[in-house]
DNA sequence: ATAGGGTTAG
């Protein structure tokens, strides 16, 4: 009974507000009725039949009728009739309630016109949280962050209290962390950081901005969460390069009884790439078989198998790819290319052009390395001055170093210089150190000399470059210069990092550091590597020992180069695994000189197939020779 | 009617 007179004077308020029309009495039931039937068949052309006729005839449906027949214009992507839907609503004075402007609102959004979703915003009469959810959402999915921060700030002068839903709609926006921990602690003093939407939008937010610490705080405090958030966290570890930490929350998560999707997945492989953990990174390519149509997962696993040296892999993957984005493509063009088949980059970039997607400012870079790779020097000019024509793309810093490094690889110094002049923009460390690369290639002391200047001008604690200066100067007997640079490095606290390689053997991580005996088989490894290096040194293997332009230690004797740790890797990778697998090793630093002779050799002395990934580049050495064409 | 997480280079 009471239900019944509620709805009563709720209708009749609904008149008195918006019928002018005596007619409206007879009809709005059986109007919103046949309105509604038409929604709910997704049949617009007849929903917009019974608008016209209901306006002619001055009579409106309700505010469910219209948001249902809304919903069918978004379904069917009729921005054209959603427009009329609008006109309609405001017709002849009927005046629609915040709740049918708002569905109103987020119609424009969905259909991307922020602009008229804008004005209508500001013609409301009254706007509550939604209505400022909806646009603040909109612009910061938009990446239109400063409106969405602005708006957050209109809305509490208004005196509106934001929800969860408008906080994790701003978190997004934050670009700055002052802002970012105002919000924060916004929403703790609402108390809403225990919303699982809110904590991953935060953990998110700091992640984005490098505030690690900050996220994982707010990880730890959850008490009850859902997958999401962990993918969050362990996303940010993923992104940031701690892979360890990102595969230690994985466990976690899966321990927790959480299911894992491809968010997860696609986080989980890069930090498999980052690591270079081929192996783990096959056995999460068996998870991936469930997800087989995700494109970003698929783009994931292929960077994973290049990364890793596993070329093969990659190929299979990227040819039974059904959807390949620009990011499928350039992913394989600079795996190709990183991994030294630079030609077969170049015919993968020349079928992109003509059946894939519009090349970016990535692919060309792709495209760039693989020239430089393979000393094409013409060519990577050709694609470095059309690529503004061809494309749209303005050559970056990146492309003019891509640029510097196939001239250094050429021995083009001269090239070069002129080169960095032509830069539109200020040359960096990388510019410098490109060119000294260059320099200690092709063995010009007096270019190395400035360019290790202009490094150490830029960054005072660039060890490379001091060493190498102190090297050039020895060379020259210009001792007392020597002893400048060293007091120079001993006041500014510089030392050289130690070299550092692993190898994955058994789903293990093994460690090398040079002079390091902790390894449990180290004195077999020496005993295995000091053979090899006699029946090397028969067959004519004489250590490189000319460090003038390397940026070696000075203690550079014959005894520490024979214990690089690379060199202890390859051996102990030669007794762990048959010949037929592939010795996959990582390391901190570039590899030496001599390191590569030993590799090359090694790897023809045993018939074995090496790959060492350095922090740029990657050496695959079989049958005495390196993919790098000895340049690096 | 309004909300959160994943891919290429450096």
């Amino acid at each position: 009974m009471k239900g019944v007179s509620k709805r009563l004077v709720l209708l009749r308020t609904t008149w008195s507000r918006s019928c002018s029309h005596v007619a409206f009495h007879h009809n709005v039931a059986s109007e919103t009725s046949s309105l509604l039937n038409h929604c709910y068949n997704r049949d617009l052309p007849k929903a917009m039949q019974t608008l016209d006729t209901m306006e002619k005839r001055g009579v409106w449906a309700d505010a469910i009728a219209y948001s249902e027949l809304i919903k069918c214009c978004l379904a069917h992507r009729a921005v054209r009739e959603g427009k009329r839907v609008h006109q309609h609503i405001f017709s002849n004075g009927y005046q629609p309630k915040t709740f049918l402007i708002n569905v109103l609102l987020n119609m424009y959004v969905k259909f991307n016109l922020l602009e008229e979703a804008h004005i209508l915003f500001d013609k409301m009469p009254e706007r509550n949280v939604v209505s400022w959810t909806t646009m603040i959402s909109a612009y910061s999915y938009a990446k239109l962050n400063d409106r969405a921060m602005r708006l957050l700030i209109f809305m509490l002068r208004d005196g509106v209290m934001p929800n969860m839903y408008t906080f994790s709609s701003v978190l997004r926006a934050c670009e700055r962390l002052c802002d970012l921990k105002q919000v924060h602690s916004s929403i703790l003093k609402v108390g809403l950081e225990s919303d699982v939407f809110v904590r991953s939008a935060l953990i998110d937010a700091y992640s984005k901005l490098g505030e690690l610490l900050e996220a994982v705080g707010v990880f730890r405090e959850m008490v009850t969460g859902d997958a999401v958030v962990w993918n969050s966290i362990i996303a940010a570890y993923a992104q940031h390069s701690d892979g360890d930490e990102a595969l230690e929350l994985y466990k976690c998560m899966r321990r927790a009884g959480f299911t894992t999707d491809q968010s997860t997945l696609t986080s989980v492989l890069r930090a498999c790439t980052s690591l270079s953990l081929l192996e783990l990174g096959r056995q999460i390519h068996v998870h991936v078989l469930k997800f087989e149509e995700d494109l970003i997962l698929n783009n994931a696993l292929l960077d994973m198998y290049c990364k890793c040296g596993s070329l093969e892999d990659a190929k299979f993957i990227f040819n039974r790819m059904a959807d390949k984005d620009v990011i499928s493509w350039s992913t394989m063009i600079s795996g190709l290319a990183q991994n030294g088949f630079s030609m077969e980059a170049l015919n993968l970039f020349d079928s992109m052009k003509v059946s894939g997607p519009r090349p970016n400012y990535i692919t060309i870079l792709g495209v760039l390395f693989a020239c430089s790779h393979a000393g094409l020097v013409n060519e990577g000019w050709h694609h470095f001055r059309s690529m503004k024509n061809l494309y749209g793309i303005d050559p970056g810093r990146e492309h003019y170093g891509c640029m510097l490094d196939l001239l250094g690889r050429a021995g083009k110094l001269d090239e070069m210089v002129a080169l960095i002049r032509e830069m539109n923009c200020e040359p960096d460390v990388v510019t410098w150190r490109t060119l000294l690369d260059a320099c200690r290639a092709h063995r010009n002391v007096d270019l190395a000399t400035y360019a290790a200047k202009e490094i150490i001008k830029l960054d005072r604690q660039d060890t490379g470059a001091y060493v190498l200066l102190s090297n050039i100067y020895a060379n020259s007997k210009m001792w007392d210069d020597v002893a400048e640079v060293r007091r120079t490095m001993n006041a500014r606290g510089i030392r050289k990092e130690p070299g550092c390689s692993w190898i994955e053997v058994n789903n293990q991580i093994h460690a090398f550091v040079v002079g390091d005996k902790s390894h449990p088989q180290i004195d077999n490894i020496n005993r295995k590597l000091n053979q090899y290096i006699n029946r090397l040194t028969e067959a004519g293997y004489v250590p490189d020992k000319n460090f003038v332009l390397q940026d070696l230690e000075e203690e550079q004797s014959e005894c520490s180069l024979r214990h690089h740790s690379e060199k202890l890797a390859i051996v102990f990778g030669i007794i762990s695994f048959p010949r037929e697998k592939t010795i996959r090793i990582w390391k901190n630093l570039k590899i030496c000189g001599d390191c590569h002779i030993f590799a090359k050799l090694i790897a023809k002395l045993e018939q074995r197939h090496i790959v060492i990934r350095d922090p740029i580049r990657y050496h695959h050495f079989q049958d005495g020779v390196c993919s790098c064409g000895d340049y690096w």
